[in-house]
DNA sequence: CTGAAAGCGCTAACAG
DNA sequence: CTGTTAGCGCTTTCAG
């Protein structure tokens, strides 16, 4: 069995409550004391018992990341950002899939399994604006995304459509005019497609290009598949088009290899341009283009934010961070 | 506050054994009394403290995963395989990041977090088989790939000869036969870039192609950039090739790019091969044909042999266990 | 500066 | 079928 504080306090002749002193760093210890109470430690292999501890003091270390499935670049890489930004604070992170879907988004929520947590990093799909009273939990709650605004919970999101407008304008000051959209979905008002696509919107506005709704390619998940698959029917339908918006990475990285397989030429006869700055989009043929929406701050941000709410529980307002983008310039939309 | 057993107990008139037998799916209880119970668990919104009842039971729910980091593509897949499995037995995972450095895999391997899981699933990239003797830990533990042999614990792998002679084979059946290798580690004989590379000698030394060692791409690690880089020493370095056999995917993709940006053509010019099967190597272009390595079985057999171990502590002898892979065909082989 | 003692919420004997 | 009781190993008053 493994050796406990009890253990360790008699080998060491001092009562349980010196040793917990010595391991939690309280500051007025003898030496003598602290130095024989590290010895009977090393001797017995001593590792503070966990579970016990967070039953004690309703802290776990842990914190939980949920978000829709790992399989899809964009949450592998938001989770690695999480996970590191994690343990630079010494905190480990477990991760749930929720696929995407509402009902086990909501399971999510209200598992008993979040008392196994300090606190939840959720980056919901299947929610929608309309289930913003249900974010009000009673445990420390980051949300991610563009599904749900304006609750109680903190959120941290990027900027979508101020960075969908600055990569449709990107596009346009190439002096591309007729510029398809990989991704969009059907009636979506908020959700990182509506957003998208609004900003795509004001952009023409701004420019004066009237919108053609015959140039939008509708897909119901950003699998990469699907960005293929779009654009498949983009090039069936006949319409013509000199640029490509993929409301995300794999989209665009989908469609740009359907243009080429139809001979297409990449940029020269149609310039791409992605969202999300993934590692892959520096290596496909050409790069991508794309926007660099931020991961690495809004991972940090969330942590932090978190790691606030669960030492201090006052109710001070939820925050609203959002996080800084940029234009990743590369070889899909030709030298600028 | 959140409500506990004794409130629910109290609520519903009953003892608090009672309520535990419910929650617990205890079999002989009187409909009546089940009622009563579940009306008041319902009432009090009672959810059990996970914390409370793993220290008294041992036993958490929680699987931790440690593996080098989410950013590279093989490792996500094989975390989102590993977390299905888990949710499909109602078991969380955390996620550790190792950085396939040694110090922080053995960091990670005696960790008092450990305490906090059931068992480790553990993918080591910086310990080798000298360490062999540190993996006979305390608690369950699963080892994955190929860098450790024959231990005390379990281990699911690879047939990373077998499979690598295959995709060599694969090539040579091609009429392919100066076959040049992206990923080798200098001196390497066990771990991935070892044993494949074994089995890329073994189907030459069978076709009685000579070994050259000209045609061996070195890179330390296996991000995506690296497989570009070493293209770009090779083909700088004059050596003539047919055929490029990426020990993984990531390699091969990066190094398709390389050799279409020198105007070389894939597969015409030059076939490629990868290993891995990421769900990437469907959208490249062309697509990147490859190992499937059974990644899904991997994560499958090494979920049940841990949570073997958990329920029973016997000391079975370790198992060594090997998964099925298969070629799949696409088109930088070009057609068969 | 250190010790004694209470109890976090739950499970599991052991009685009835 | 149900109630009582004793801890799991730790943190934390409260006294010295």
């Amino acid at each position: 069995m493994a050796a406990t504080l009890h253990d360790v306090a008699r080998l060491a002749g001092v009562s349980i409550k010196t040793v917990s002193n010595v391991i939690n760093d309280y500051p007025h210890i003898r030496p003598a004391t602290r130095e024989k109470v590290e010895q009977a430690i090393a001797e017995l292999g001593y590792q503070p018992n966990l579970s016990a501890r967070s039953l004690r003091s309703g802290r776990t270390g842990v914190i939980a990341l949920a978000l829709p499935e790992l399989g899809l670049s964009y949450f592998a890489e938001l989770a690695d950002a999480v996970i590191r930004e994690a343990e630079r604070r010494g905190l480990t992170v477990t991760i749930e899939h929720t696929g995407g879907d509402r009902d086990r988004e909501l399971e999510v929520l209200r598992s008993p399994r979040r008392k196994l947590s300090d606190g939840l990093i959720f980056s919901p799909l299947g929610m929608s604006q309309e289930d913003v009273g249900l974010t009000g939990v009673g445990y420390p709650l980051v949300l991610l995304g563009e599904r749900i605004f304006g609750g109680t919970a903190d959120h941290v999101t990027m900027q979508n459509v101020d960075a969908a407008r600055a990569a449709t304008e990107y596009l346009i000051g190439l002096g591309r005019r007729r510029i398809a959209v990989v991704g969009a979905h059907e009636g979506e008002v908020i959700g990182s497609a509506g957003l998208r696509l609004r900003g795509y919107r004001e952009a023409l506005d701004a420019a004066g290009i009237p919108f053609d709704p015959a140039l939008l390619g509708y897909t119901a998940l950003w699998h990469r598949a699907n960005g293929a698959t779009s654009m498949r029917e983009l090039l069936r339908s006949g319409v013509r088009f000199d640029a490509v918006f993929g409301l995300n990475d794999t989209l665009a990285l989908g469609a740009m290899r359907v243009l080429q397989e139809a001979g297409l030429r990449v940029p020269d006869d149609v310039a791409v341009i992605g969202f999300d700055d993934l590692d892959e989009a520096q290596y496909s043929l050409p790069s991508l283009t794309t926007i660099d929406p931020g991961r690495e701050q809004i991972a940090r941000t969330a942590v932090d934010v978190l790691m606030q709410r669960v030492a201090s529980h006052d109710a001070t307002p939820a925050r609203e961070v959002y996080a800084d983008f940029r234009i990743v310039e590369r070889e899909s939309t030709g030298p600028a």
